[in-house]
RNA sequence: GCCACUGUGGCUCAGGGGUAGAGCAAUUCGCUCGUAAUGAAUAGGUCGAGGGUUCGAUUCCCUCCAGUGGCUCCA
C-alpha cells in the first residue's frame, strides 16, 4: 500500500501499482468522468501513469487550466485524426492546446476552407461518438524513426530525430487507427469532447520559421458541455462588437484612406481630442516627476543611426529618404528617440550633480512595419510615444527604475488598465546572438541587475527569452486585445552599452569621467495603441475626463433655444466639451442618438427649466437623474473630471 | 513578406455578363414635441485601381492598392 496526499491534505491509502485513473475511479466516478489529467507532486501527468510510491495527488479537471491543456490537446489530435481519414495524404506538423482551444497545422496541397472545415467537423463527430480510448506506449528512439517513416510523416520524423539524441523513450498516443507522436498528457477517450467548433484555417510557417513551409492550421476549441462553448462563441461575438478597430470607426474617432497608406491612420477629431487629453496628462505628470521636455527631430542623417547601431540592426525597419550609392547624404526618418535625445545629455559636459537626468518627449515615430503587420490603431507605421531617457549613476539605477514602474502604474491605474496587464522580463537570446550588441559580461550583469531591481519591486513577471532590445534587457507590460493578442503597452529597459557608443560621460566626485546608465522607457506607451486599448476596455464609453464630448445639451422646442445655449456657454466657460442639439427632432430621438454616441451626459431644457432656471440631466450610464440647478451640475462634472473617474 | 478571405452611395448590406438596389445617415419641407428612432420629398455610386477576355465587364481572369483573420516580425 502508498499513501497519497490529496489535495484537500487529507490521505488516501491504495494498492501500489494502480494507474491514477484507476485511483481517481476509486474516489469517485464523477470525479473520474471529469478527471482530465493528474498532477503528482506538483507535476503534471497523464491519467495512465502508474502511482508505486508515496505522492501528493491531485486530480485536475477541465476546471484548471491544465486539465484545459490535455482536454484541448486531445481535441486537437480528434481533428488530425478527421484530417487524415479525408485526406489521407495530409502530412501531419504538429497541434497543441493553446490559450483558448487549440490548433494542428498540416501539409496539405490546397488549404482548407470553410466548407471543409465543416465536413471536418462532421468527421470529428464520429470519432468523439464512438468514444475510442486513448493508448499510450513508448518506442525507442529507432523503433519511433521507423514508425514515423513508414507512415510516411516527414514532419514528425524531424521533431522525433530531435529528441533521439536524448536517450529517452518515444512517446505515442494511439487512437483507433490514429497513431501520432506525442509527449501527452490526454484524455481517457475521444467520447469526452462533447462540444467543439472548429474557429478558422490560417497559414503558419513550419516551426514559426518564415524560411520554411508555410502549413495550414486549424483553429478550434472545445467543451465538456455544449452549453460551455455557446457561452464561449458568444464571447467571441461580443468581443467582435468592442473590437477598437470596428467601434473607433463607427465613433468617428479614426480612419485610414488608400491613397494615404498602410498603418497611416487618420485621427479623426474625437480620436485626436482624447489624443490630446492624454497627452497632456502625461506631460504634466512626467513634469511633476521631475522630467525635462525636449523635442528633438523626426528625421536624421544616416551616420547618427550607424553610431547608435540602428543602421545595421534595424535598417529594414525603417524609412530611408535617398540612396546610399548615388547620393552624399542619406537620412532616414526616426525609428526610435533614443540618439536624438542623447544630444540633450551630449550639449555640455555633464557631471555627476546633474543626474540623474529624465528627459521626456511627445515622439513620433515612423517604423516600416512589413505590410501584413498593420492592425488598425494597434500596429501602425507613424506613432506618437510618451519617450524617456534617464540617465544616471549605477547607484541611482534602482531608484529611477523604480520611479518609472511607479509612473506607469499610475498611468495605468488612472486609465484603468491596470487590472489588465502583465508584467514581463525581456531578456536576449544567447543562442542568437547576432541580434544584439555587447558581451555576455555586459548582457549578464544588465540582466542580473534587473533581476534584482525587479525582485526588490516584488513584480510577478513571466520572462521573454529573445525579447529583449539589441542593446538590452527590458520590463514590458503586456495587455491583450479584445481578441487576446497580447501587445506591448510599455516598456521599460536599461542599457549600459549606447552611452558609451555615443561618448556619452560624467565627471564623477572624484573627478573621473564614468559612461552613465540609461533607462529608456514609456510611461503611457504609444497613444495610437493606448487609444485602441482604452476603446476596447471602455467600448467606446470613455470616463468624462476622457470623453471627446462630455454633454450634450437638448432644447425640447425652438423657444428653449436661448437659455440652452446660454446653459452651454457657462459649461464652456468651465471648459467642458459640450455641444447644443439644435435640430428641429424630437427629444426622444436626440437622446437616442447621443447615447449611441456614447456622450456622457445629456442636458434637456423645457419649459420648467427656462422657468425654473435648472437643467434636467440625464446619464449616459444611470439614465434620467432629475432637475437641478446650474451650480449642481456644475459641481458634479467638476468632481468627476478632477478625480478622473471611471 | 507569407497563407486565406473581403472590397457595391457616408454606414450596414442585397444583386449579378446587357452599364445598379434596400435600410440607416445626409439635404429640404411640415410637425415645436419631456428622456433610445416624426412624416414626406430630394439628392447621392467611374460597383477599390489598372490591364485582359468579350459585341458588351461592377459580375470572369491577371496585376496592384486597401481592409480582416492568422504566421513571421515588432529597436
Amino acid at each position: 500500500m502508498i499513501k497519497l496526499t490529496l489535495k484537500d491534505g487529507s490521505i488516501r491509502e491504495v494498492e501500489s501499482g494502480l494507474s491514477a485513473a484507476e485511483i481517481v475511479k476509486g474516489i469517485g466516478a464523477g470525479l473520474y468522468k471529469a478527471a482530465c489529467c493528474v498532477k503528482i507532486n506538483g507535476e503534471v501527468r497523464d491519467l495512465r501513469t502508474i502511482i508505486n510510491e508515496d505522492c501528493e495527488f491531485e486530480v485536475m479537471t477541465f476546471d484548471s487550466d491544465e486539465g484545459k491543456k490535455a482536454f484541448w490537446h486531445t481535441a486537437s489530435h480528434i481533428l488530425a485524426q478527421a484530417v487524415k481519414h479525408l485526406y489521407p495524404n495530409v502530412k501531419l506538423g504538429i497541434g497543441p492546446a493553446i490559450d483558448n482551444g487549440f490548433y494542428y497545422d498540416f501539409d496539405t496541397e490546397n488549404p482548407f476552407t470553410m466548407e471543409e472545415l465543416a465536413a471536418i467537423e462532421n468527421e470529428m463527430k464520429k470519432i468523439v461518438k464512438d468514444a475510442m480510448p486513448l493508448e499510450q506506449f513508448e518506442l525507442s528512439p529507432e523503433e519511433a524513426l521507423k514508425l514515423l517513416n513508414e507512415q510516411n510523416e516527414p514532419y514528425k520524423v524531424e521533431l522525433c530525430e530531435e529528441h533521439a539524441g536524448k536517450g529517452e523513450p518515444i512517446s505515442f498516443y494511439k487512437q483507433g487507427e490514429f497513431t501520432d507522436l506525442c509527449a501527452g498528457p490526454h484524455l481517457m477517450t475521444t467520447g469526452t469532447v462533447k462540444a467543439f467548433k472548429l474557429l478558422s484555417c490560417t497559414g503558419a510557417y513550419w516551426r514559426g520559421s518564415e524560411k520554411n513551409k508555410m502549413l495550414s492550421r486549424i483553429y478550434g476549441t472545445a467543451y465538456p458541455k455544449v452549453s460551455q462553448l455557446e457561452e464561449h462563441l458568444k464571447r467571441l461575438e461580443e468581443a467582435k462588437l468592442r473590437d477598437h478597430n470596428k467601434l473607433g470607426r463607427e465613433l468617428e474617432l479614426f480612419t485610414t484612406v488608400d491613397i494615404i497608406g498602410q498603418g497611416l491612420p487618420i485621427l479623426l477629431p474625437k480620436g485626436a481630442k482624447i489624443i490630446q487629453i492624454l497627452q497632456r496628462f502625461v506631460e504634466d505628470e512626467e513634469a511633476k516627476r521631475g522630467y525635462l521636455l525636449t523635442k528633438t527631430p523626426l528625421m536624421a542623417k544616416s551616420d547618427l543611426y550607424k553610431i547608435s547601431g540602428h543602421w545595421f540592426h534595424y535598417k529594414e525597419g525603417m524609412f530611408v529618404m535617398g540612396d546610399e550609392e548615388k547620393d552624399d547624404e542619406v537620412f532616414a526618418l526616426r525609428p526610435m528617440t533614443c540618439p536624438f535625445q542623447y544630444q540633450v545629455f551630449l550639449n555640455r559636459q555633464r557631471s555627476y550633480r546633474d543626474l540623474p537626468m529624465r528627459l521626456g518627449e511627445t515622439s513620433t515615430l515612423f517604423r516600416n512595419e512589413d505590410s501584413g503587420e498593420m492592425h488598425g490603431l494597434i500596429r501602425v507605421r507613424q506613432f506618437t510615444i510618451s519617450e524617456g531617457h534617464l540617465i544616471c549613476t549605477p547607484e541611482q539605477l534602482e531608484d529611477e527604475f523604480r520611479g518609472c514602474v511607479e509612473l506607469a502604474n499610475y498611468i495605468l491605474e488612472t486609465l484603468g488598465l491596470l487590472e489588465d496587464v502583465t508584467y514581463r522580463f525581456s531578456k536576449w537570446d544567447p543562442d542568437n546572438r547576432e541580434k544584439y550588441i555587447g558581451t555576455d559580461e555586459q548582457w549578464d550583469e544588465a540582466q542580473g541587475m534587473m533581476e534584482k531591481i525587479l525582485d526588490h519591486l516584488g513584480i510577478k513577471y513571466s520572462i521573454g527569452i529573445g525579447e529583449a532590445a539589441f542593446y538590452g534587457p527590458k520590463l514590458d507590460i503586456q495587455i491583450k486585445n479584445v481578441h487576446g493578442k497580447e501587445d506591448t503597452l510599455i516598456t521599460i529597459q536599461i542599457d549600459q552599452m549606447l552611452a558609451e557608443k555615443f561618448g556619452m560621460e560624467y565627471v564623477d566626485a572624484d573627478g573621473t569621467k564614468k559612461n552613465p546608465y540609461i533607462i529608456h522607457r514609456t510611461s503611457l506607451g504609444c497613444y495610437e495603441r493606448t487609444l485602441a486599448l482604452l476603446i476596447e476596455k471602455y467600448a467606446g464609453a470613455f470616463p468624462l475626463w476622457l470623453a471627446p464630448e462630455q454633454v450634450k445639451l437638448i432644447p425640447i422646442a425652438d423657444r428653449h433655444l436661448d437659455y440652452t445655449n446660454e446653459v452651454a456657454e457657462k459649461l464652456k466657460a468651465m471648459n467642458i466639451r459640450c455641444s447644443v442639439d439644435d435640430r428641429a427632432e424630437k427629444v426622444g430621438y436626440k437622446i437616442r442618438q447621443a447615447q449611441l454616441e456614447k456622450i456622457p451626459y445629456m442636458i434637456i431644457i423645457g419649459d420648467s427649466e427656462v422657468q425654473e432656471k435648472t437643467v434636467a440631466v440625464r446619464s449616459r450610464r444611470d439614465g434620467d437623474l432629475g432637475t437641478m440647478s446650474f451650480g449642481e451640475l456644475a459641481e458634479r462634472l467638476t468632481e468627476e473630471i478632477a478625480t478622473k473617474k471611471r
